[in-house]
DNA sequence: GTGAAAGCGCTAACAA
DNA sequence: TTGTTAGCGCTTTCAC
């Protein structure tokens, strides 16, 4: 890496210079200008970023933590996070927290250090079941600011990015209800978590509003085996014509299964679950889904994240609710 | 964020006092080494990262480019990487090349100005297509190390860490020749890339070596509508038997394809495809399995990178190969 | 039009 | 045992 003093000295001229020369201060001579830029050129100079980070206070860097990778959702808000985030100029530096309450204090202490100039963060489960925000609060105090996106802590004063959860298990349930669908099962993966407590109510409300139907509710915990569970339900519950799924895992399972039992999907049972595309392409008639938008999420995010930085002042902060799409495919009627 | 000279002045002692006595240095009195403890931790101080960075000239970061986050395979070799790297102390920038070269060589060269200690990455598609690896090499001459996994470029000398993709294919077609089938059927999504064209050789030489049976290549393109053209290949050779997936979405379609015409599986026709634990959920019976090993790879790629980091003269470079397992479940015989 | 010097926060060689 | 100083690479104010 060539620096600021070598091309000085190979100029014979001083490192303020060939500073202000690069930068395109008018102080210096066009003839100088011109050297300089050459030379710099050949060498292929680039200015040092820590060197930069540390003069003006400022890494240009965004710490994103997440509580699992492997969740199709979360990769994708990720990847929109560092779209934005790239087109903007910064970079990210990503944390994983694994669920884990430590793993995400860790991250954050670590990444407060002057690593990176704000965050981007859904929140561990176990620091949901356990209701832990001190952290989050103390990172803020530090003047780091957070924008949070889908699990969220309505208690920290931040801005943040949510979906409308109720609203989409409300409609996708009147929709199974309006098939005359009468009894439509809620399968859930992620009750442990807020927004899968969230999408229960909204199955709950239409079902209520209904008048005449029950819920019935399968949780599927982290240990359990999946497939097996869902068996079951079918097996013990020979009327059931309808599925809202919390997570698409628990939303192919179910179809998958309901066909196994021979039951013809949509005829005989309608199944809708959160899910994305390529999931849908993995059952066969192809999943009806309700789709999250996720790399919006990550956008708008970011976009939130890289104005509150440039903005440090401002004391609004401000919740977007990303609308859910819901997606009809030949697993309705 | 409090600094050294903040607490050197409170304290009345010089800044190099305050910077010993936290580094434990035997040079100062333990009454100030006390002294200056109680008032860092009140403060609750932390060494200013870019400041180290710069004066090391290591920023203990390690630049991930990886072509795309929404592939399962990556994201749980990123997941590996990045616990091995926090276990090392290392944090992570990941840049998403999205297969785009361009994309690629932006990363590689906005990171290379100080922003890391190293690379470790998948090559883009479109790089592999082109055989681009000026960029790599540039890098490296720049005196970045870089780690590549799983899609490499051969002629770039650096550590790599790969699969047995052309051995794990070839084994997976024996065990299918052996159980007795006779049109066994490749079906590959990735066929642009170097892994890709890796399985379908190790299918091809199973094939060739059994003597009497033909190859069938199925190669699906990214703009293909991938269950329509598996739908279609089901429909034109009613004799398939067996299914060999060079990616888990191929081999998820082609077991509910199969189950949907009314075929057995296992009785009529067997699938193994390479694919994850949870993808083999997906599917009734559970999808027979080629798994990768990806958390190991990421593991073993940061261990690699971070090495060199410490040992920038080693000269010899190594190209370590995780095995595959074969994970039979009810969808073969 | 050019250069010297200070300073961002830290460490470490050297001086006292 | 403690303090002074220089330097990592850069920008910027101020002097010349």
């Amino acid at each position: 890496m060539v620096t600021l003093k070598q091309l000085a000295k190979e100029l014979n001229v001083s490192i303020s210079t060939v500073s202000k020369a690069l930068n395109n201060s008018n102080e210096i001579g066009k003839e100088t200008v011109i050297r300089v830029k050459a030379l710099a050129k050949l060498y292929n100079y680039k200015p040092n970023k820590v060197a930069l980070s540390l003069k003006n206070n400022k890494t240009k860097t965004i710490g994103v933590i997440i509580p699992n990778i492997l969740n199709r959702f979360l990769a994708k808000v990720l990847f929109g996070i560092e779209r934005e985030a790239n087109k903007q100029g910064y970079n990210i530096i990503t944390c994983i927290s694994n669920e884990s309450l430590e793993k995400e204090k860790d991250s954050l202490r670590l990444l407060a250090n002057g690593s990176v100039d704000g965050f981007i963060l859904s929140i561990a489960e176990e620091s949901q079941v356990n209701n832990e925000i001190e952290h989050f609060k103390e990172t803020i105090a530090k003047g780091l600011p957070i924008v949070m996106f889908d699990r969220v802590a309505h208690d920290v004063l931040c801005d943040k990015v949510i979906v409308d959860d109720f609203e989409a298990t409300y409609k996708a349930t009147k929709i199974l209800i309006e098939e005359g669908r009468k009894h439509i099962v809620f399968i859930s993966n992620i009750n442990d978590i807020s927004v899968g407590k969230l999408r229960e109510r909204g199955y709950n409300k239409a079902i209520l509003e209904s008048g005449k139907l029950k819920p019935i509710v399968l949780e599927i915990k982290k240990k359990d085996d999946h497939p097996k569970k869902i068996n079951v339900l079918f097996k013990n519950n020979k009327t059931i014509d309808g599925v809202v799924a919390a997570d698409s895992s628990s939303g192919v399972i179910a179809l998958n299964t309901a066909v196994n039992f021979g039951l013809k999907v949509p005829k005989d049972v309608s199944v809708i679950a959160f899910a994305s595309k390529s999931d849908s392409k993995h059952t066969l008639p192809k999943l009806t889904t309700i789709r999250q938008h996720a790399k919006t999420i990550g956008t708008q995010a970011a976009e939130l994240l890289i104005n509150r930085i440039h903005n440090p002042k401002c004391v609004d902060f401000s919740t977007k609710i990303i609308k859910t799409s819901l997606i009809k495919n030949k697993s309705i009627l």
